[in-house]
RNA sequence: GCCGGCGUAGCUCAGUGGCUUAGAGCACCUGACUGUGGAUCAGGGGGUCAUGGGUUCGAUUCCCAUCGCCGGUGCCA
């Protein structure tokens, strides 16, 4: 006996079955429409990165933390360490610096896993997808808008129910320091705290920015040492409402009128609001919200997160904003940049909590099932006229009983089963059967004969019939489904 | 990362320091009922009791470590 090895899988990580991979690849197509329709192109970079550009000069061990660190055989040394992309924001910051023929604006998709190596939770996991959407090389807020308005029409043509997109700005945020007198360089800081607010509540924030406190589980979270003078101010700006993006800009120039700059920041974020409400994205699905800080450093302009008011417990889907700097990085000048990255593992989560999602588990809509293996000439004939008149068909690949082959057609929700037998193939005829329809029949029926007799979820059809006739079955179960 | 809880069949869970081969329900498989998914009936397979050490005459059970899962908390560039 050979040792056999534990099949394992590393912490954070799993297997995607094709009862998943079919709902999340449809899923994917539908952003990529949507992306495509927008001119946006896709691009693709190495799962492998070197360190230092991954880290940046300002990332410190923290950061470094969540990265893993991949083992290069062809080197050991110590500056050409290499490591997993945690977003794909950095690879194509990267690339925009090392190819500067690109035409600009050069606006990308891409769809691709990234790691992290946080604890995994509910939804979260070490290995997930991301799919991004940039725009570089234009400082105009048309680039954000448009950011914007794809985040909407994505999770439209998704389906998801309804959503709220939500945007602020990080320079309006800097604002707000110099408005409550407080240091430029502690800024990172106050917003990581003011970004907790939906979570633990305005009394929780005012001590985090003051004084600090010991939570429930006794542990002691350190202040900022604010004045309550300035908290005051804060508290005032955090008072603004989201509802109707007009009224949240005047309250905004009226808080901020003695602040020199505040003027021109404002009309930025006013010319996206009016540009938005122009193409028709109204308050109702679009909002200035301005407690959305987000953890990330870089942003340096307006920033976007988008959450479904269905399932509010998986947060954010989609985030992003513009990073203006981070090019520079790579390059030493900076380059603008805007987009948005939406976390395709964490929307597939909420719509299956909220039974939005397709469960199917074959990519087939017809069975032929083989009834007589004398016959195979003919199964294998028709299979092949089916997929050649672009039905997706598969063959039962043994003469197993026929109870059998009907059984995996319903495990794998393959909603045409095709029944061809020594009675058919006298007559020249083949059978059909609506699965789905047979289905519900069979939550009914109590007694064995009247389940058998009665059969009205399949008919037959002549041979030379056939690929009509499975084209118009499946068009109206197609019908039935949609028609709930 | 830190704190707490939990790991027994594919799933949900019983159970016991020594009666022999560790159980149930569901699921799965085989057969009966015409060549039809369901129901019914008859049968069947499946567990290193998470892994590795320790205590003991004896450990699935007690102890330790590791791994994993769940909850809370931190972090999220």
């Amino acid at each position: 006996m050979t040792d056999v090895v534990q099949p394992r899988i590393a912490r954070g990580l799993r297997d995607l079955l094709p009862e998943q991979m079919i709902a999340r690849q449809k899923m994917i197509e539908t952003i990529r429409r949507v992306y495509e329709l927008y001119g946006f192109v896709p691009l693709q970079t190495p799962a492998v990165e070197y360190l230092d550009g991954l880290l940046g000069s300002a990332a410190g061990d923290e950061a470094s933390k969540s990265i893993f660190a991949v083992v290069n055989p062809d080197s050991n040394n110590t500056s050409e360490r290499l490591g997993l992309r945690f977003d794909l924001t950095v690879p194509l910051a990267r690339v925009i610096a090392s190819h500067p023929e690109l035409p600009t604006p050069f606006r990308r998709y891409q769809v691709a896993p990234v790691w992290r190596a946080d604890k995994p939770g509910p939804g979260r996991f070490r290995e997930f997808t991301q799919f991004d959407l940039d725009s570089v090389g234009v400082e105009s807020e048309v680039a954000d808008t448009e950011i914007l308005a794809g985040m909407c029409d994505t999770l439209s043509a998704l389906d998801v129910g309804p959503y709220k997109v939500k945007f602020s700005s990080r320079a309006v945020l800097d604002l707000l320091l110099e408005f409550a007198g407080i240091e430029g360089r502690r800024g990172p800081d106050v917003f990581r705290v003011l970004d907790k607010l939906p979570k633990i509540g305005a009394e929780k924030v005012r001590k985090e920015l003051t004084t600090g406190y010991v939570d429930e589980s006794g542990d002691p979270i350190k202040g900022l040492e604010l004045s309550t003078g300035q908290v005051d101010l804060i508290e005032r700006f955090l008072e603004i409402r989201p509802d109707d993006r007009r009224q949240t800009i005047a309250q905004l120039r009226e808080l901020f009128a003695a602040v020199d700059a505040a003027a021109a920041q404002i009309d930025v974020v006013e010319r996206i609001s009016n540009h938005l409400y122009a193409l028709g994205y109204a308050d109702d699905r679009l909002a200035l919200d301005l407690s959305i800080a987000r953890g990330l450093a870089y942003y340096t302009g307006p920033v976007f997160e988008a959450e479904l008011l269905d399932a509010p417990q998986f947060g954010s889907v989609f985030g992003g904003g513009r990073y203006d700097g981070l090019v520079e990085r790579f390059l030493g000048r900076k380059i603008p940049a805007t987009g948005a990255s939406m976390g395709v593992d964490r929307l597939l989560a909420a719509l299956d909590a909220l039974g939005r999602l397709d469960h199917r588990k074959s990519t087939a809509n017809v069975l032929v099932t083989v009834l007589d293996r004398s016959l195979m000439d003919d199964y294998v004939a028709i299979t092949f006229a089916l997929r050649r008149a672009g039905i997706a068909a598969e063959l039962y690949l043994s003469d197993e009983r026929i109870g059998k082959q009907l059984r995996y057609a319903d495990a794998c929700d393959i909603p045409v089963s095709l029944l061809l037998g020594s009675d058919e193939h006298a007559a020249g005829k083949v059978t059909l059967k609506d699965m789905r329809m047979g289905k519900a029949r069979a939550e009914k029926v109590e007694d064995r004969s009247e389940w058998l007799e009665e059969r009205v979820e399949q008919r037959q059809v002549a041979r030379e019939d056939l690929v009509d006739a499975v084209a118009h079955m499946l068009s109206v179960i197609e019908r039935r489904t949609e028609n709930g």
